[in-house]
DNA sequence: AAAAATAGTTGCTATTGTCCACCAATTGCA
DNA sequence: TGCAATTGGTGGACAATAGCAACTATTTTT
């Protein structure tokens, strides 16, 4: 774990941060990072860690056997090219693979590999944790909350019904 | 603007997300992604574009004359080098200027520049703008709902009261 | 007076994101 | 049918960032 005030108090007491204080993107924005460095650390040494899109691939691609790049891409708002590296990782650290696919020879369908699965298994329990944890101090009603309005903000961004 | 859903549709209408679908560092996640490069959008040519941290910079160096880099470096979650290197930029683009502190001369206090002023004007408009309108799907008190939630997650994360 | 802590700088490395051009396959259209 | 446009994926180049660790200089502690 990262200790994140780390003494008693770097910062005045008092300050505030302007017209970000009423502005949703700067929060977003700001608790990404922290939340991103602490899943990170979760994830350590664990195939998956740093970066967007990892998790989400590999659930997908479990879930989804057969899954194009290209959906997956639209959903982690990558382009292809970034989704194919990403891919690449992937492959060689072992947990999914590609083939062609036989509709669409331009294509590929992706598979999860035995270690992808088993993977698939521990993440599905460490990443909603880590993010229970993170946000514990909020209200269990209140992180709901929260949720069901950036779940929908999310689904409009990529065009989900 | 970048167009989110230039199709019709890339996704197939039912997919889901699996774990992450209730998982909210997922969401804060992937619409940090969108909203940045939303931001970076309308930011465009500005000195302040790219990257967390300038704008917040920015307005704090304007608010509070002879603020401390680390402090601010505290308050956007970066170490002492990644704000000197931030410092760096702004102060070749003329926006704000360091001085040794005299009371401390380890320390540097650092002052807005009248180009640095100007901007700032700028930015206190389109920013909270930008966050308005890109979330504007998203009903008023809905967005202060979560505002007021996400506010005390950041203000617990680098620990303001 | 020495040791420890603090503020900031510098260098290095690894990773990412973005953009662009490219190839192959498929689809649309005339 | 046959050509043009579109689509899916690849690869290269480039810039930007983050994360470390080591280093200097200056307080602060003890």
């Amino acid at each position: 774990m990262r200790k994140l005030p780390a003494k008693p108090s770097i910062v005045p007491k008092d300050i505030n941060i302007d017209v970000l204080e009423d502005t949703l993107s700067f929060y977003i924005r700001t608790i990404n990072i922290a939340v991103s460095r602490d899943l990170d650390e979760r994830l350590e040494g664990l195939d998956v860690a740093k970066g967007t899109g990892k998790i989400t691939t590999l659930l997908l691609v479990d879930d989804y056997p057969g899954i194009r790049p290209s959906v997956i891409a639209h959903l982690i708002l990558k382009d292809r090219s970034a989704m194919g590296r990403l891919i690449d990782q992937m492959e060689d650290h072992e947990l999914i693979r590609r083939e062609v696919s036989p509709d669409d020879s331009r294509a590929q369908e992706l598979y999860i590999t035995e270690a992808g699965a088993a993977l698939a298994v521990k993440i599905r329990e460490i990443v909603p944790e880590q993010s229970r944890d993170f946000f514990s101090f909020i209200p269990k009603d209140e992180q709901r909350l929260v949720m069901d309005i950036l779940r929908r903000a999310y689904r409009r961004i990529v065009g989900l019904p």
